[in-house]
DNA sequence: TTTCTTGTTAGCACGAATTGCAGATTAGGA
DNA sequence: TCCTAATCTGCAATTCGTGCTAACAAGAAA
């Protein structure tokens, strides 16, 4: 996602209006490497601007996407995550804590599908599951084993 | 997923009883390969079994989730999918029509992931993202170019 | 076959996430 | 300063999924 000043630009020059509230939101989205959903977003903002909308928070996440100035991430769990990392990257999700992680991949351009006929293939998307480090001491600790994973995360977790 | 014969023997073994309902379930979920919702699925079941409840519905999913002997597939689109293909397998998903197909992905051994400290991954999934022949062609009438996605699934699908 | 126990089902209420709607408000050009 | 179109807020509505419970039915035992 480009910066706040970039997409102030932007969005005039689409006859957007800036409006405080979107201001903040380009702020608080500007290299957030968190992966947040809406609503944790929607607190970030409320914490300096009471009394912002949810309905104003999405509504600006999803004008910044068809902007194609951020990404929808649906890895399950039931909130879609929002991501302004536009490299060509991935994601590591921690099945225990639910954590998003970008990553850099090798290797990707060497995928190839089998058999797949009658279909244009324009993207791909890799998504790396496992423990992460302070998860796997408190799994440590509990004696809980590597499999023993929490059937909401598990179950929800897609392939 | 394995038979439905086979599948009630499982759930015999662990105490659990075999109904009706989770017989046609069984039935409808072998070797399907349409990776359907839960509302889908019951739709189709209601066909057979005037009466059944989604929540039963639901239920069975779960269950057999549990048991390992379907995944829950998250790629957007609001409602989760369900895939009993239990082959180390892929998926390729059209961003026009969100029909999702199972594929088979050669180099996936090779993908690394950079710069990914205090992780340890168990699982990889691939995502293709593009275009089905028959959407290529009702695209080529309306004249839409490859990058005019419907707004909608284009945001709703994750990388 | 009848009985009994226990797992299941149906159905509805509820909760979370997200969008639709409409009236009040405001950015920003004239 | 004024005006108009874009925006914001708040709430209702929608969609997907789960919790709860009374009625029900497998299937083991007698």
């Amino acid at each position: 996602m480009q910066s706040p000043a970039a997409l102030a630009a932007m969005y005039r020059s689409q006859g957007r209006k800036i409006t405080p509230q979107r201001q903040l939101l380009f702020q608080l989205m500007h290299e957030n490497d968190r992966h947040p959903t809406a609503d944790a977003l929607f607190a970030e903002a409320s914490a300096q601007m009471p009394g912002i909308s949810l309905r104003t928070v999405y509504q600006t996440l999803n004008e910044l996407a068809e902007m194609g100035e951020l990404q929808f991430i649906d890895i399950g769990g039931g909130a879609t995550r929002f991501d302004p990392n536009l490299d060509d990257h991935h994601h590591v999700v921690c099945t225990d804590c639910g954590q998003i992680r970008d990553v850099h991949v090798k290797g990707t351009a060497a995928l190839r599908p089998l058999d797949l006929e009658d279909f244009t293939v324009s993207e791909v998307g890799v998504v790396f599951q496992g423990v992460c480090s302070s998860c796997e001491k408190s799994r440590a600790k509990t004696g809980r084993s590597a499999h023993a994973k929490s059937p909401a995360l598990q179950a929800k977790i897609s392939k």
